[in-house]
DNA sequence: TTGTATGCGTTATCAT
DNA sequence: ATGATAACGCATACAA
């Protein structure tokens, strides 16, 4: 139970080299076998590793990535995290998570990621400040908004392709001849919300057709069954609901339950993001696949790219979504 | 765009002060107002804000914790990153996270929080291979083992009470009149997944029943409902199964549906973590209550014990669960 | 191949 | 209250 952990001096002196040599020992330099396994061995017995503060503080980077984010109890959110977190230490970089509850831990999270000096930061919640952002462009600090949001001067970001989600969606229900679609979408709108209903909107109108638009009352299930329910008990309730995520159409299947209304023949539903818990047989959730490897592929793509050319115009990647056929619809 | 940061010189050099002067502004020592607001103002321009890893040098402690976590996408895995994630963030800490997904990246985890000299590390995954921890204990970084396991030495420790809640569900079931109660566990015995299933057996057999046994055929879903629908398809099928987790609960009560099992009268059902889900209702879950906000309560409690008297002799803390009836039992 | 010396950005000690 | 300076642990340019 030493107190103090051993450093590169220890091991030099233990070893009989010099610390260059050492720190040649693990970083490869050139160095004779012989005296290459010496110091390794004593390091061994040292319990040396080389600390990587030092080491970030000399070679002026830190392959670190800090990731704000709120909601990772979100099913998308998590699988989001962990796909991110693995891909990240397949590039030999370390995670730093930030979590962000309210708006200001936003920004909050933001500055933790320049006092890192992080690698980058990517942005997974809520609506980026803007002095923050500004901040993180001055400095060249990399900001990559990930998922839902794309609000931000300057930064880059990739994003579903919610427009022709909705789109799709739409067609689908047109396909299965339904006569009174509607959008159940989020109380606050948000910038995915939008653009999901924007492309809903848009092909039903190519239809002719006008959807009546609800929303959730709150963001806990039980307000979104309470606003589900009453959508369904009106007396032209809707017989085809297209919703900003999965989690409200399963609010939407729930109250459609309660009220003993058939999926789909009474009610079809489609939802957005395909989580694991839309292809249970609970469930069988007709849904707009968003897929979270390809958005963490994408994401790695543009943070080599941006780490080897700073100077580049700001990345935009659209991320295609597919409609997967589930039995929410006809 | 400038391609370096500003430094703590910077500020000093066009403020007109030294850098202690500096150093003062923002680490908070005796300094004049004026000069403390024009250094402010100065730091503010130059975007300059204290390297963190610099201070972690000088100061020899980082302030971070980092946690080694496969499956964060697991609900009770997420909850448990989210609060954990804040109640660090509370503390002036920032979370590292080191993904595991295999056997081997446990360790590397661990590697990763000595490299990065981390004020503890918290494992939450698997089984902790005896050299990673023991090169812990050797130098003096506090391991915390958190919510499934217990099988290290000399290092700390927060588990569910999963006797207990063995004992709670058989005595549910039992006062319900269950005639043939079963087990249904995963297929790769776990520390907390044996625990539960002993306090089962155990309050069982002190009725004079010998429950049955069954377990998942693989970890996915579908094989969980395979496994669950052959447990519910035998002639002498269980009328009330005790699962080790609520994946497993929600996979038989689907079995059951599909079967045209009546929940709870033919069949009782009860779970072991509390997630989200188990209280939709489309499950309405009688599970055993593991509060999250609790564990990382705990944990952080331990934190602080550890690092202010690092010699202590290892702390092992057991939260209490509780039965939260829903609908699946009688 | 090996060692010496310098510097990375910051805090803390010691003067003043 | 303020400033000069020595660490902190490491990598690397340079010399040998």
């Amino acid at each position: 139970m030493n107190r103090r952990r051993s450093t590169i001096k220890d091991v030099a002196r233990e070893a009989g080299v010099s610390v260059s040599a050492v720190s040649r020992a693990f970083s490869g330099g050139s160095l004779s076998a012989d005296k290459k396994t010496r110091i390794l061995q004593v390091a061994g017995t040292l319990d040396y590793r080389p600390s990587s503060a030092a080491q970030s503080l000399v070679r002026q980077q830190t392959r670190s990535v800090t990731l704000v984010t709120g909601r990772m109890h979100d099913p998308f959110d998590s699988q989001f995290l962990e796909a991110l977190a693995e891909a990240l230490a397949d590039s030999g970089r370390r995670l730093i998570v930030a979590p962000a509850s309210k708006q200001a831990d936003l920004s909050g999270g933001v500055y933790q990621a320049i006092d890192d000096r992080s690698d980058a930061v990517i942005i997974a919640a809520g609506t980026m400040p803007l002095d923050a952002s500004r901040a993180c462009v001055r400095i060249g600090l990399p900001v990559i908004l990930a998922g839902r949001i794309l609000d931000t001067p300057g930064v880059d970001a990739v994003v579903a392709a919610n427009c022709d989600g909705g789109r799709q969606a739409a067609a689908m229900f047109l396909r299965g001849g339904c006569q009174r679609p509607a959008w159940f979408g989020v109380e606050r709108p948000s910038f995915s919300n939008d653009e999901r209903l924007a492309g809903f909107h848009a092909q039903m109108a190519a239809a002719g057709i006008e959807p009546a638009r609800f929303e959730a009352g709150g963001r806990d299930d039980e307000a979104i069954f309470e606003a589900a329910s009453r959508m369904l008990s009106r007396s032209d309730r809707p017989d085809a609901v297209f919703c900003a995520t999965d989690r409200l159409a399963f609010g939407v299947l729930e109250a459609a339950g309660a009220l003993r209304l058939a999926v789909p023949r009474d009610l079809a539903v489609i939802g957005f993001n395909n989580v694991p818990a839309a292809a249970r047989r609970s469930y069988r959730l007709t849904t707009l696949d968003y897929p979270v490897a390809r958005v963490v592929a994408e994401i790695m793509e543009i943070l080599e790219a941006r780490l080897a050319a700073p100077g580049l115009a700001p990345i935009r990647r659209r991320i295609p979504v597919s409609l997967i056929v589930r039995e929410t619809t006809r």
